[in-house]
DNA sequence: GACGGCTGTTGAATCGATTGACTCAGGAGG
DNA sequence: CCTCCTGAGTCAATCGATTCAACAGCCGTC
């Protein structure tokens, strides 16, 4: 045993499935599309052959006839992070179910990176692409990209590009988690984590000062630490939060793994979350409810996301001309430990 | 705006650009191809027209004449594991730096859908198939799979099919995990997890019963527990060993997650993993280190498996008749603090 | 000036399935 | 008897790139 290739059998085209049956090339192929010129013994002849032979349909050249590849393609940052997976878990069995398949391309968040995916995409001729687009994409290249096949992007806020989407609601979870603090007794809320590039950052900032204004609450923006989406990030911006002169006694997290590392910088300051210092994040990963003490958080549902967007592709694909779609998911707060305690007043 | 449909443009082919350049479609081609039958200026000139009229080359028509679709698939049971999620990025960047693209498919274990999964990618007619089978799967399917294109198994323990294959070394692991027991003191070691039909769990056990044996303990069946791979199924397991008239006093299990059901359970009984009881896992997901006390477990590297599985797959592409690889990564004890205390002799 | 050897380019067949136009036999209607 | 229709199939063009064999110049040689 000297190779892993088979006895390499030669490739059965449908001619000669054709031939075995005897019928036309094109009576076969009508069979296999249930065509209904195409009589009941005829189609079961057709049937047999390919049965019998051992007929592999050749989705390439019907493709390269057609302009339809059944081919969907998932470009996002970055599988690993468990966000993503979930997302792509939900959009590939979301496809699966409908006969698309799915080709999965992940960017890093780098924009060269992204337009080269797109590229091996749209040469694949795929029939729809779901797009996480990468810090600083423009509105202008996903213009173009739209010229060839249809888009939907996994952010909602870019009313001025003509393509549907879905996303999170940024604004009320926010809202929802900043509350929560403020009615806790905070008044010195941080903002920790991720990059100001980050369009869905900056919904979230912004709807984390509306909200402290409401209360009459002053916004300071040394509360609020860009850092990258890592725990390492959370862990130093709490670091950096408690060496302040007047420290904040609650942070809010763009993500639970930033969440996380400030849990692990407060343990390291001697402090413990839910009691010395009330934390928050955003996704509501599994391990956010398994940690100790378990993390208050908002949720997002990433595989319902994926779910949806692939179901919003297949609607445009099926029907082009339907009006714009833009989808926000309702998100919810999460109660749980690292908010428990009211806020400990300094008098 | 009613349509997410940009100006659909009608498509470029090689043709329009052979046209532009003033040359011939053969050339344009052979141009592309960077062929150097084909001076520098008019490869230029072919170049430039390209640009100029937003070319964009379609791969489904070059694979019907070249029989190469520089597409690889990868079927897996389940992308949102974190395990699955990291090999996945882990094959599909080393894919993505050679130029080859990937379809995802998932089974979720299931030897039906597993089967329809396999002949969709064989109708994209890709260069090669990753697989990890799912529980069930028969020689003679892979056998069959084996005919239409080179296979790359995420197992290792199929030695009589011709196929590469990359997995864990879950011999060696299991040896160390449970050696480590025995010397904290431990006699009576449970296994838990997984469910029999699984290869890779065969291997762990027998390899359990192995080192067991070779230190004259005595291998007790009533310790070993199959369960899903699952919190739950962990602790459910435990719930069941603490019942016994003499409980083991750690447990070596299948999986993390598993791990982190055990855990839960002790503390749903009022015991504490690492004092109490030791616990060791596999895998070492990221949420390993981070649970409280931390998760001593034999780490597996998930996301260099899934890129040595790529390059197995493109070494094959490009070399299909060297001689079968089988490559076993080693793996190591990530020693926590679920084993740290020595155990309690009953005296 | 006929011939051979290069170089660079092109014509045309090809990959495998789809599909609009067409054929053909048999039957209904006038 | 002729026309028209219908149902069941078939012909042949087509999708967009690849590639082999052929070919046109051009130069140098004998």
């Amino acid at each position: 045993m000297t190779s892993s290739r088979g006895p390499r059998r030669q490739k059965v085209t449908l001619q000669h499935v054709a031939d075995a049956a005897k019928v036309s090339k094109a009576t076969a192929s009508l069979a296999l599309n249930n065509n209904p010129r195409i009589s009941e013994p005829t189609r079961q002849r057709v049937l047999e052959a390919v049965e019998a032979l051992g007929y592999v349909y050749n989705r390439h050249a019907a493709s390269l006839r057609t302009q339809r590849s059944y081919t969907i393609g998932l470009i996002i940052k970055d599988v690993s992070n468990p966000f993503n997976a979930e997302l792509t878990s939900g959009a590939e069995s979301q496809l699966a179910d409908h006969d698309y398949g799915l080709v999965l391309a992940t960017t890093d968040d780098d924009l060269g990176k992204q337009s080269r995916m797109v590229r091996t995409m749209l040469e694949r001729d795929v029939d729809g692409l779901i797009l996480s687009p990468a810090a600083h994409t423009t509105i202008e290249s996903m213009q173009r990209w739209l010229q060839f096949c249809p888009l939907v992007l996994l952010i909602p806020y870019y009313p001025e590009l003509a393509a549907d989407c879905v996303g999170m609601d940024d604004e009320q979870g926010t809202r929802r988690a900043v509350e929560h603090l403020i009615e806790r007794g905070h008044r010195r809320i941080a903002f920790v984590g991720g990059f100001a590039a980050q369009a869905t950052r900056q919904k979230r900032l912004e709807s984390y000062r509306d909200t402290l204004q409401r209360h009459h609450i002053d916004y300071d923006p040394a509360l609020c630490i860009a850092s990258p989406v890592t725990r390492r990030g959370g862990y130093d911006a709490i670091h950096q939060l408690l060496s302040m002169s007047t420290p904040p006694s609650a942070a809010y997290c763009y993500s639970d793994v930033n969440a996380f590392g400030v849990m692990l910088g407060l343990r390291a300051a001697g402090l413990e979350a839910g009691t010395d210092f009330a934390v928050i994040g955003f996704d509501d990963v599994p391990e956010a409810s398994l940690w100790h003490p378990s993390l208050t958080t908002v949720s997002a549902d990433p595989r319902g996301l994926g779910e949806k967007a692939a179901q919003l592709m297949l609607r445009r694909i099926e029907e082009p001309d339907l009006p714009l779609k833009r989808i926000i998911m309702p998100s919810r707060l999460i109660e749980r430990d690292t908010t428990a305690a009211l806020v400990k007043l300094p008098r």
